[in-house]
DNA sequence: TTGAAAGCGGTACCAG
DNA sequence: CTGGTACCGCTTTCAA
């Protein structure tokens, strides 16, 4: 910028105003610094930018495995607003440790972005009292903390819970199982459904038919079949599993075929997420709809006019509605 | 940094010596300086330091799309070496559109990131001029550019062709299609190992037996689908279809089975990428693994020794070697 | 419409 | 071991 300056005989104030097209400056002037930007190949550092403006221009995401379905839709609905606003987005991962990810809070604090997102691991909302120290905006994603005013944007997972339950009870199953997930409002959701639907029915509830996977959102797949294989020494067996995520149901149809028995027939499978490659699974699987990308778009937007918003706004909860898309998985002749 | 500086009745140079652990500082002093760092719960601002040392610790990656899961697994390789080295990762996506790409870069050169790798989209080497022009050290991820002396981390794409043809040779099949992906070297490479393992046996090639789909990076189930329509109206019709990658391959498995034929026993089906679901379809999908994990690992590795060497050194091509992993839809009593 | 000066929050260099 | 000074590349303020 200093050269560009000093060759066209102009103040770098000058050329500053051109690159951010400032309106006092004349048009002659103007086009011809914009022509040796051109010529250059100029990009303004950001960094300078950054350090004068207090602005990044730059996001934050933080989600417990980006190898996970669900989370690379949700970034992925995200990057897309993002990119059109000109911002850009850093992304890591917590591996679903909430050490790392308190860690991974600390980095991208230091690196002054505009707004942080989190699908968050950890159990309390103390962690977050830094980020709001630190005045940065930030938006919970798929998990909420309840009694936590902060903005969320997810999907209701109570109904999830119910609407998946209530389906299997439809589909004729009796004794419903499910496979839960970790301590997070999302897993808390949705058995809360659960149970909510089993209460409303006539059915019976069994204490041992909830059981947690190991780790149910990293190895999806090994915590699902695990799970299966305890539930399928229960006497009696249920006849319908309701699982915390379409890995894990994956898992479990894997476990259930493995046994000789058949889905949906002798036990019937849904899960949660939607994920595109459902419908082609060796039993195509019913499940819930997340509304991943939707999720991430609205996350989005949520974060975007956090950003501008002169005074820090009330918290929004963005709460969006789930719906059951059936498949083979449950498709029983009750 | 000033306040505690003031507070302490100490420099800023001291205690930005201390936040570094620069050895020449007092015993007591440090002491006292990181005390106070603790309780205000001190950041350096990245900014600020990125300014004055030019380098940023963080890294960008664009893809052409973060569902893909090929892509979202590299994706966590890389973050995972990343983050043990305190580096930051900015994540984005071009779509699979060159130009979308070119903007990318330029946003993410301008950040002045310590490396860039890319999966690119590109058919041309000529937006990475601009890279080395800014003398950014940067990665061809998955594609390079023949010719084109470029660090490079990617699978053995000829071999790739080669060894999934030979699979479906060696199962049987004797009318091989391949569908085929965009004009970039992976597949370009993949056809080539298609082209000589079919040059190297007795069977004969049909030139309208290779088609290519419409968006095979993006909308990956939707061109094989399309894709294996079209071979499916051709006289005599393929007994075998190697695939471009895994989502093409449901694709296809899909159109093949809503016709009322057969997998493998009609027609047998490899894919490549070896996805981690691969196993729980519907017609379990053979595949060729491209070790994506690993690619990330790797290239995440070769960035950091880059961003570490003070010259520029040769460029290197890792390549690794893929392995069929056969499964169900290629299982043919033959 | 233009530009001089000050400073954002740090680090490098070198003198004490 | 400690700290003064200059400066990284850009924006802001205000005077010309």
């Amino acid at each position: 910028m200093k050269d560009i300056a000093r060759e066209l005989g102009v103040s770098v104030v000058t050329v500053s105003k051109v690159v951010r097209n400032h309106s006092d400056i004349g048009e002659e002037t103007r086009q011809r610094v914009l022509k040796r930007i051109k010529e250059l190949n100029y990009e303004p550092n950001m960094a300078a930018r950054a350090l004068v403006t207090g602005r990044t221009y730059a996001t934050g995401l933080i989600v417990p495995d980006l190898v996970h379905p669900f989370f690379a839709e949700v970034a992925g609905g995200l990057s897309d607003v993002l990119r059109r606003k000109n911002y850009s987005l850093l992304i890591s991962s917590s591996q679903g440790d909430p050490d790392l990810e308190r860690q991974e809070i600390k980095r991208l604090l230091s690196r002054r972005l505009d707004a942080l997102m989190i699908a968050s691991t950890e159990w309390s909302a103390e962690s977050f009292r830094r980020i709001e120290a630190q005045k940065v905006p930030y938006v919970l994603i798929d998990r909420g903390f309840p009694g936590m005013p902060a903005n969320f944007v997810g999907v209701d997972d109570v109904a999830v819970g119910r609407l998946a339950t209530e389906h299997l009870i439809s589909a004729g199953c009796r004794r419903i199982a499910h496979i839960r997930g970790p301590a997070t409002s999302t897993a808390v959701g949705r058995l809360e459904g659960y149970t909510q639907a089993l209460t409303g029915s006539d059915l019976a509830q069994f204490q041992d038919y909830v059981v947690m996977g190991r780790s149910p959102d990293v190895d999806s797949w090994i915590s699902g079949h695990e799970a299966m294989k305890k539930l399928l020494q229960l006497d009696p067996r249920p006849d319908g599993v309701f699982c915390y995520n379409d890995p894990i149901a994956i898992g479990v149809i894997d476990a259930i075929l493995e046994t000789g028995l058949l889905v949906p027939q002798d036990i019937a499978v849904i899960g949660c997420g939607n994920l595109h490659y459902d419908k082609s699974l060796r039993v195509p699987l019913s499940s819930v709809d997340q509304q991943s990308r939707a999720i991430g778009e609205r996350a989005g937007k949520l974060v975007l006019s956090l950003i501008e918003a002169k005074i820090p706004p009330q918290p929004r909860s963005i709460m969006l509605q789930p719906a059951v898309v059936p498949r083979e998985s449950t498709r029983r002749s009750a």
